[in-house]
DNA sequence: ATGAAAGCGCTAACAT
DNA sequence: ATGTTAGCGCTTTCAT
């Protein structure tokens, strides 16, 4: 009580005024070094030592200050997650597995939203270079030449997910968009569809699965050529409403259509909505397959037909990345491919 | 070029070698805190400075180190926000818009969700208060006792949303959950529905507008007491799946049912699409509303009737609170009540 | 196993 | 308008 009374009286005028490690030091009868090591290296110190700092924390309710800690040690435990945008539901599991995982070892998710301006896309990277996160996690576009370079020279671990990217940045997670839209186009052809369309956000990745598909249709006959392939693009980010919408577009100008592989199960589930609507019959007359495998898909009626991404695995895997590279851990691989998988349901 | 020789080779071994203030005041040929104003108060700065300083900033690709900074004024620029789990889109809206305010402002988000154990919440909070955030804006439940005074302790500005709790424990900006409850079920009864009915998730905050509906049923003589009102309840987080199961159940307990309130909108577009599944006639037969009024509701076929919240609206006055405490500007009122909108579509 | 000294990179306080 | 000094709270390095 007196300890903690001189201390008081002895603060001057900066800082928070909270209860520092000299504190906690003070009452547990050592240096302020000890403390510190009994909290990170408990190992390193004596029993007993570790019993007296530990009461000292727990009686002031000591947390320590991460900002002093990171500026020592330039470590910030902090991990930067980019993303276009925070709603659309796409990337929600890889963020959720990717909290949870950084979470689990001691690491913090800071999140931005990219989805804007190029002008913003500079100010975000300031915002998180600023910080020195320990790494940082990036999903969709953000790829300005200058921000690579930016990123490289702050000397940041970067993952890039959701993609497999000929020239990575650094580490990489993800699945080949071009292999998953042909895979699809060999899933309908097997299943004796013959006219296959594409009802697509307008976002880049989509349009790699939309090539896939269509080059594999060409190459399994379905289609002459390329332009063969009736395409309807809505802009992203894809709802329900813009599956209703462009499967009426896509109807009246390619009627025959048996098949349409949508770039999300949003937009999977507007055209089986729009299909109820006009009593098309779905699988009979038209199959619908999705992309994404969200929550709702198996509960549609019918139930959707899609491709699985394992967004939890990207989370997780992205975390560890980041976290083997902040312990020093020797990263074995820098690109792992989760690849997807085709769910087949009712709906095709 | 000199100037950079002599600094690379004086310094020593720690810290991470990137270029400092320091470096930035000597190419300017000014003193490090001079560079410091020109960076933060550019008008407190002559021109002429401001001009070198910008010019070492660009030469050299300088960020200034937030850690630092934040470590010596004790302000660290990161909001922190719980929620219970990101996956569940209805917090999306608003993290989005909390988000984009705060890095308008200068503020960075940091992301935790809440949604597990309460021993995992504890350990949240650590994680949080380590870090020293400017604010921390409340979603969900988290609110162990212990934790509220662990929070107050820590004297970080708390908004808490989503909800209007009677005993705040700093400031708040939400809607009274009870009060929708109760404009459903007159929304209803104005329709001319007699046989109401509820489909809810079993979280704390659906029951609140539960007991609204269900006193506000009896109140206008739809039923004779509480337990007259058909009540289905689905395990939380809602889905779709939970939407279609639910309404089987319901209409094998109570078939008369001519409304349901549904505590989102996935559980009514699983109502809606048992009901297609079935051949019931929504609205003729039955009247469905949701709550949340996601994006895909209004192209729901029918078109779902909903309550909207204005979750744009509460990111918005979160980040608005917590900049405003800050920057050390007043706080008119801390309470902010930004009601609910019944939206009514086709389904009811 | 423990400690003393010396910073990490920045800004508040008090000059001038 | 600019500079000097002294920290912010912690951890690294080097002793013992």
């Amino acid at each position: 009580m007196t300890v903690e009374e001189s201390s008081t009286a002895r603060r001057p005028r900066r800082g928070g005024g909270g209860i520092t490690l000299g504190d906690v030091a003070r009452l547990a009868g050592v240096s302020p070094i000890t403390a510190s090591r009994a909290l990170n290296t408990p190992d390193h110190v004596a029993k007993e030592t570790l019993a007296k700092v530990r009461d000292a924390v727990a009686r002031t309710g000591y947390v320590p200050n991460r900002m002093a800690g990171g500026l020592a040690s330039s470590r910030s435990r902090l991990v930067a997650a980019v993303v276009p945008t925070i709603s659309g539901p796409v990337f929600m599991e890889m963020l959720e597995s990717l909290t949870a995982a950084l979470a689990d070892a001691g690491y913090q998710l800071m999140l931005g939203q990219s989805g804007y301006t190029e002008s913003r896309e500079d100010a975000l990277l300031d915002a998180i270079i600023g910080r020195r996160p320990d790494g940082i996690v990036l999903t969709g576009i953000m790829h300005s030449a200058a921000g690579r370079r930016r990123l490289l020279a702050a000397g940041i671990p970067v993952v890039e997910t959701w993609d497999l990217t000929p020239t990575p940045i650094d580490m990489l997670v993800g699945f080949s968009h071009v292999q998953a839209g042909a895979a699809v186009a060999r899933h309908l052809h097997a299943k004796g569809r013959r006219r296959l369309a594409l009802l697509s956000g307008d976002d880049e990745r989509a349009q790699r699965r939309n090539q896939g598909f269509i080059d594999e249709a060409v190459r399994l006959g379905l289609a002459r050529d390329a332009a063969d392939v009736p395409v309807r693009l809505v802009p992203a980010p894809t709802t329900l409403g813009g599956g209703r919408f462009g499967l009426a577009q896509l109807l009246d100008t390619a009627p025959a259509v048996d098949a349409v592989f949508c770039s999300s199960d949003l937009l999977a589930l507007g055209v089986l909505t729009e299909a109820t609507a006009r009593g098309i019959d779905v699988p009979k007359q038209l199959a619908v397959i999705g992309f994404g495998d969200l929550a709702f898909a198996g509960d549609a009626h019918p139930a959707l037909s899609t491709v699985r991404i394992d967004g939890t695995g990207i989370g997780r895997q992205a975390a560890q990345f980041i976290v083997d590279r902040a312990e020093g851990r020797p990263v074995a691989e820098k690109v792992v491919d989760l690849g997807f998988q085709i769910i087949e349901r009712a709906s095709g």
